[in-house]
DNA sequence: CATGAATGAGGCTTCATTCAT
DNA sequence: AATGAATGAAGCCTCATTCAT
């Protein structure tokens, strides 16, 4: 159905050039595009160039190759959050920075695995959800971390939880609507979303 | 795994008592639990408390019961931004009204069908998009001219697009954690909501 | 590979001429001939004469179609054991009655699911076993009582529990080697074992 | 299911510490312990400690390695049997060897192999049958030759080849509930078995 | 309209075997 | 000889859909 090319894809992380990596690429690539329960292994094991049964020899079944894409993406853009963090001095600033790489996990070089973590979270059981959610406490509590010294300073109001959902509804949102190269920029949308958090 | 009574979900707009609508008001539930791909026909058909192959004597296919539920959802919430915005006077009433309305559609009676329709949009067709595409258009061109009508108060800066966008992730976003009696209501939520998309 | 007819087998007990029955006679005989784990789930249904698929409207997996083999194997024959000892008036004709019966059901209508009982036994698991263990007690204790009262009498020495062991072993060899219309009929190997099993 | 030590598996014959002996021992008691459609040719290698393609430089196939094991199996015990016939003087003498040297074939060291060489038997073709069905008639020629004179000393009654399959039924039926150290030894099994064959 | 047995294409996975290293 | 990744055929099973009753 789509004989995208696999080297299209960027190699980061866990996802490298490695043969396991080269069929995680390709199944972030097809679980976003078509859905995990639409994709086939027979299309992944062909953009990736292997025979469907060799699939089997990196990973234990299409379930394992789903929990494998999702743990790639949450590992890759922790530490990315962790990067974003360092780099601000002000909750201000630190925020901007937090703002701007959840932007860049969606719409850019991790935007398939991202997607597939958020759309079929539910195709995966709770004991494979479980070590990722591990991962997520850690992701949402920098978030929170920040949102709470923000308050203190009398720029946020209201709940830092709903403050944080709404902010994550706002750029994960961004998945379905926003395109490199349109009418707006990432770090343009990052400041839209930041005047948004913040008190005028 | 999903033994639940149908008398349990609330008929609404097309989603009647009738045949097809028992037939949709278990598909919205069970899409939106299960996701489209992982729903059997068979499971529906018990849900419903018929036999699959009677399905087929309301619907034609199993797509045709998903592009059903999408469009009841479609029509019965455009209804409701419809009536929401005649309710306020000024745009700020009237966007409240907008996103208290929103976020009743996600959260409240037709959740299900609204999930569904955000979850589960890529599981059609082109061809399928089509007719409710043309309500999608209606249904945020409400949204523009309001968020329009606060860009000339001065109480909405940067491009009213990219606003609505924002605020929509915000809206749908809420579907992945809000909980009916939890710490926040809908109208605090709304209140919440629009704080962040108008200037302090 | 056998394109065996499948009217050619007796129907008998559960394994009638419903499409049921239709999937064990066949399966009682593939498994049979060509052993449980070499008989592909395509074969059985192309004896049958229905699609490979249809198989499981009738059955849950392969597996529970060796367990209904075994089921009507053993249900049956213990019908006929009972039947057979009602028969007899002396412990002696008692017992050659039994033998008689056993050797009619390993070698008569239902040698093929008495061979797959004993051959394939170790190919479910020991849950599957469980109800079937329960109905070959009963089996074995209708003859170690019929020993027991031999030994009583001194026609039988030792432990009658060996005893029935090489008789089993025995009877149940004989489907290794005998053929109807051969050098010897059944009665006539039914009366050897008996002078086996009993002293000069 | 059987991370069995290859050494406590008795080299005997072929079966030595060479490594086509190692995957010989190996063979032998996975295809008894799990049958030899069930085994896995990398289960079999594991039991070896080797690499499943490694199996290959010894053997040419799966199949291959079935045949060697009955084999192996079928010349040991003629060997056996030879021995256990020049040890009687008398006929009776003779038989209560043979009868106790099958038991020990099957019982004892050899019991997984001989249980293959009957179990699997139609797991193989008929060409792969050829040579082993030559010796298996010399086998059973020496059975038959003590017989013939047993029964001129009027010790057998009938045929002396259906006295021969029921005994051969007798014993190799042991193989499904005979335990060493169980009620009765294996010598006491060879006295309970001959007094079944000879005339009180 | 409803039933439910049957279809048959297609899904995931296993596994003996090969072969470049 | 040994390795172990790759093969590709084949296996069991699922499921939307049909149709005779």
């Amino acid at each position: 159905m789509t004989p995208a090319l696999l080297h299209a894809l960027p190699p980061i992380g866990g996802m490298d050039d490695s043969p396991r990596g080269r069929v995680l690429r390709a199944a972030a690539y097809l679980f976003h595009e078509q859905g995990y329960a639409r994709t086939t292994v027979r299309e992944l094991a062909l953009m990736v160039g292997i025979q469907s049964g060799s699939l089997f020899h990196h990973f234990k079944s299409k379930d394992a190759i789903l929990c494998a894409v999702m743990e790639e993406a949450i590992i890759y853009n922790l530490q990315q959050m962790h990067h974003a963090i360092t780099q601000g001095v002000t909750p201000t600033e630190r925020l901007k920075g937090l703002i701007l790489a959840e932007l860049e996990s969606i719409n850019g070089k991790t935007s398939h695995a991202m997607s597939v973590l958020v759309y079929e979270w539910n195709a995966i059981t709770e004991q494979q959800q479980e070590p990722l959610l591990a991962m997520r406490e850690e992701y949402e509590s920098l978030w929170l971390t920040v949102l709470d010294d923000l308050k203190l300073e009398g720029k946020v109001d209201h709940d830092t939880f709903i403050c944080r959902r709404l902010i994550s509804g706002a750029t994960f949102g961004t998945a379905l609507w926003f395109k490199p190269n349109g009418r707006i920029s990432i770090p343009e949308l990052a400041e839209a979303t930041l005047a948004m958090a913040l008190r005028g």
